[in-house]
DNA sequence: TTACTAAATATTTTGTTGATTGTTCAGACA
DNA sequence: TGTCTGAACAATCAACAAAATATTTAGTAA
């Protein structure tokens, strides 16, 4: 790691601290420069301003989100239709549980959108990249009878909206959306199987746990 | 219809104006009395509150968007399924217009829902007898098969979440709205029909309008 | 030149004040 | 007695100054 790096990373650690704790609005440039130890204005040589520091966090945020998505995805033995219920709830256990147990989260990912319009594009893209993922496997292997992959992509995403920043729409608790994404997902899947696989469809159970989501981080 | 009923229509009539004109925030309860040739304490006897205006503003549009699903959907001869699109586009359309060219119609329905949270969940709950009423229809006769009817309705209401409150969520046109709509609506029905229906399964291709939307009111 | 500081400047937030506005109520009027 | 007014009161808003803060930059040191 470059050292250029190694500083951009204690930045970054001291901000996460401090956002944490007081909020974005409430860290000042030069309480980060202090932890830093270093002048405010060195602060500009590592990041453009501050909303960029935020934005970094957010963005790794959304990246380890997907790389749980993707870890998901590497569980052996699964079928496409056991894989997109993975993918759905872990998305919504992840984001209830960051946005539940540190409520700076929310008004940080608030901030970064409004400054940063395209930053939520990049993240539902990559979000997407999974989804895509699921459906091209479930084509493949005959469970899925898909005509056009990247549109129904963007359906199965758009259908599944309630469910990723679900505090900000609603304020039911974990259990309730689960139970209400176990009918969205099985009407989509039912929707996503061919004829053949119809036969003994059973509808989707909430799914126990799949990952222990620590409420550390 | 009774005087009091006839003076609060007054008063709601001078609302509509105001808040279209110059918006909720930069209206005030004296100029809505001088509207009314009244004075200011005596609106009170009519509405408990400034915002009890607006909520009853916002309510009745919500009934008349009501309305609009019901008549669309006493149209005869057509399939469940049918209905059913029919909802969901109805919906984008109306709302995508009525925030479009009534740009205080926002700020007035996130004014109401702020201050008066229960007003969503009635509007939704109202919106929901559309759907189940079609959910019904077509299980009957045949078209569809669902277990849970009330809920599948919620489930198919959330799935749908996107396409109406669309300009708070995303700046698409209304042509890509409906582009993807199709696609979600296609997966969703799909999951509705039984296996005899998916024979000759159409993907949905989005309607031409069904009702006339005037850019007025 | 490169990495940095510290001061200069631009922007945003905060606090304060007066004015405006929402709401209540004692009393007038019919 | 029931309806309504207008003043009283409370809450909110608007404007502006002061303070705090973000960002830029001139200058220093290695």
């Amino acid at each position: 790691m470059s050292e250029t790096q190694r500083i951009r990373e204690k930045i970054i650690d001291a901000a996460l601290e401090r956002f944490r704790h007081y909020g974005y609005p409430k860290t000042t440039m030069a309480e980060l420069a202090a932890d830093c130890a270093m002048s405010t204005g060195n602060l500009y040589r590592f990041f453009k301003g501050k909303i960029d520091i935020a934005a970094e966090i957010a963005r790794r945020e959304t990246m380890t989100a997907v790389e749980l998505l993707e870890a998901v995805l590497e569980c052996p033995y699964r079928t496409a239709r056991q894989r997109l219920e993975d993918i759905v709830f872990t998305d919504l256990r992840y984001t209830y549980n960051l946005f539940e147990n540190n409520p700076r989260a929310m008004e940080l990912a608030q901030t970064v959108i409004q400054e940063r319009p395209h930053f939520q594009i990049e993240s539902l893209r990559r979000e997407r990249r999974a989804f895509q993922r699921v459906l091209r496997e479930g084509v493949e292997n005959g469970e899925f009878i898909v005509d056009n992959i990247p549109q129904t992509t963007i359906a199965l995403q758009a259908a599944t909206l309630k469910y990723r920043f679900a505090p900000l729409f609603t304020n039911q608790t974990l259990e309730e959306l689960e139970r209400e994404l176990a009918v969205v997902i099985t009407l989509l899947i039912r929707g996503l199987v061919g004829v053949a696989n119809q036969a003994n469809f059973q509808p989707t159970a909430v799914p126990t746990a799949l990952t222990s989501l620590s409420a550390a981080e």
